[in-house]
DNA sequence: CTCGTGACTCTTG
DNA sequence: ACAAGAGCCACGA
């Protein structure tokens, strides 16, 4: 049994989860709120990821919105995620789009 | 404390 | 398919 608030900056739950995505298979910031415990905090995991640097070693790439889409965000790094995806075997549609039915992550397996 | 902001999500039209 | 509005909540000034 953890201790919820003890030692839990949310953050490093979020992160744990997300370098837990296995490669060629993806997430949603909700789904990973939620598994985290934190059913409404959708943004904190797109904010957490926004602190990331550049050169961390997580799987960042592996997180979609609720439709399965890049997020448009500042700075160029959504060409950099597709291009990622796709060097994984994640097909992806011309619109940025991927079919979470076939690719979503599900942490129970 | 109040306010603005955001790599979100859902509902409407 | 797309745009707009509202709800949501942590964080920094």
């Amino acid at each position: 049994m953890e201790t919820p608030s003890s030692s839990n900056p949310l953050y490093e739950r979020i992160f744990a989860m997300v370098d837990s995505i296995p490669r060629g298979k993806v997430a949603t910031y909700g789904q990973i709120a939620r598994e985290v415990g934190a059913p409404r905090h959708a943004r904190s995991v797109g904010r957490a990821l926004s602190n990331l640097p550049p050169q961390s070693p997580l799987p960042w790439h592996r997180v979609l919105n609720a439709g399965g889409a890049i997020s448009p965000r500042p700075g160029g790094s959504p060409r950099l995620q597709l291009q990622r995806l796709c060097a994984e075997g994640v097909r992806v549609s011309r619109s940025g789009r991927v079919d979470l039915e076939e690719y979503q992550w599900n942490p129970d397996w």
